[in-house]
DNA sequence: AAGTGGTCTAGACCACTAT
DNA sequence: TAGTGGTCTAGACCACTTT
């Protein structure tokens, strides 16, 4: 036993009783008192054990059920899940907090230019082979440090209000931290790994032939038309994806 | 106006109301009808709009705001949440897919063997420097194509159960899928990029010096001891990590 | 003061599982 | 039949923001 878990609800206290009786269920299983496969006391139980609702209670379920730490079985009762992998889920908190960092963080504009869409431009933004649309490549440096390579292709449209604000240099951070571009209604991203190349290997200032990892996204208005087909490039030394699975306390 | 949105809710679904209600809400923001920024009724005239209690319309508000949709503010309303792109998260479905498909896929062993940690492998797992470990090689293998190739070191410990069934070929499906090992009470994973070696490349049935994706591991039990560390390699054309952002239907 | 979201209650009724 | 989770109600009270 390595730590004595707090066994009643502070009513007298500024954080809720939902979260405070989550919490207490959540260390108990943190420290083993409840292992995997092993059932939680029913919901009336728990009511009578710590003074709450009914729906106080089911809530507290439902919200440790949503952090993957139990599942609730319809008349049979509640169980702790054993550990599964396949749950863990990555974010991208690491490139927010790049862009979060203003003071920190520099946006170098390299190119616009017009630029006709091959085959594969054409398919990903639904458009027909030769139409216009926007290339714009951007290197994103960080503690005076290039950190990501950026390209990505608009749809060419002057009616669009969103290519001139796409246009803006400060557009990324808003896409990274919210607030920013609100005709956009969904994105499609994609994580692979890339060999870098000699072009983006001497503008991140990293050696030939380095790993990286590859950030591709396709953005979609809210008539679920393509405005924007593009990529990061990251070296894998300088941005990783983590994350934990399992029980947090 | 792409599609119409159904507009009540039926009590006779079996459908429960707080989940049509979301849907409802979600579909009139996908529709373009609710924008980023723009302030959703407030819970009582929702209340009143669809006839459900205050209790169910809060459900529901708190299931969008979780889904990262809308965001509700104290004394001012909720608000529909622009695109961040910071809150994408990708998960490891992929990777579970493999194992879950037992017909296909083949985990074999290359080598198991005691070793004795070095400085690197000590540190992971909170050892000394010389102290034993298992070390374990497999290949992964879906559709008779090598899809991951997998190498990790366990604590030695007679007194572990968990050496024994983490031996078992088979653990690696149950870590992937859930009700595998019940002794694991957290994981710490990381993805980088990297450039197989000329061994990965062998035994991957890929071109030398191919760029792909790296899923390391540290696995914790109860008494928050490391018990594994390895890592998984895997080209990138033959797994991608995918997600998408917004509001999806 | 009026309107907003946030928490909580004490029940009701239902669906499902075990015995 | 008894016990379990799942949904839902019709209020109450509070904290916060706006006017």
């Amino acid at each position: 036993m390595r730590q004595d878990v707090p066994a009643t609800i502070d009513r007298s206290s500024y954080e809720p009783a939902y979260a405070q009786l989550a919490n207490i269920l959540r260390r108990q299983i943190a420290a083993g008192i409840f292992r995997p496969g092993d059932r939680l006391p029913s919901e009336a139980q728990l009511c009578r054990r710590y003074g709450v609702s009914p729906m106080t209670v089911r809530r507290v379920i439902n919200i440790l059920a949503e952090q993957g730490v139990v599942v609730a079985e319809q008349g049979r009762g509640t169980f702790v899940k054993p550990l599964e992998l396949g749950t863990a889920a990555f974010n991208l908190e690491e490139f927010q907090r790049i862009f979060r960092d203003e003071e920190q963080t520099k946006v170098t504009l390299l190119e616009i230019r017009i630029a006709s869409a091959d085959e594969r431009i054409a398919q990903k933004l639904a458009l027909e082979v030769g139409q216009r649309t926007i290339y714009i490549r951007r290197l994103i440096s960080h503690q005076e440090a290039p950190v990501l390579y950026h390209r990505e292709y608009l749809i060419y449209d002057p009616k669009r209000p969103i290519v001139e604000a796409e246009l803006e240099v400060t557009s990324l951070r808003g896409l990274f931290n919210g607030g920013g571009e609100s005709t956009l209604k969904r994105g499609e991203l994609t994580i692979d790994a890339t060999v870098l190349t000699k072009e983006e290997a001497q503008l991140l200032q990293a050696p030939e032939a380095t790993a990286a990892l590859r950030l591709e996204h396709i953005f979609y208005d809210f008539e679920d038309h393509p405005v924007s087909w593009g990529w990061f490039i990251c070296p894998s030394d300088r941005l990783r994806l983590t994350t934990t699975v399992g029980i947090q306390e």
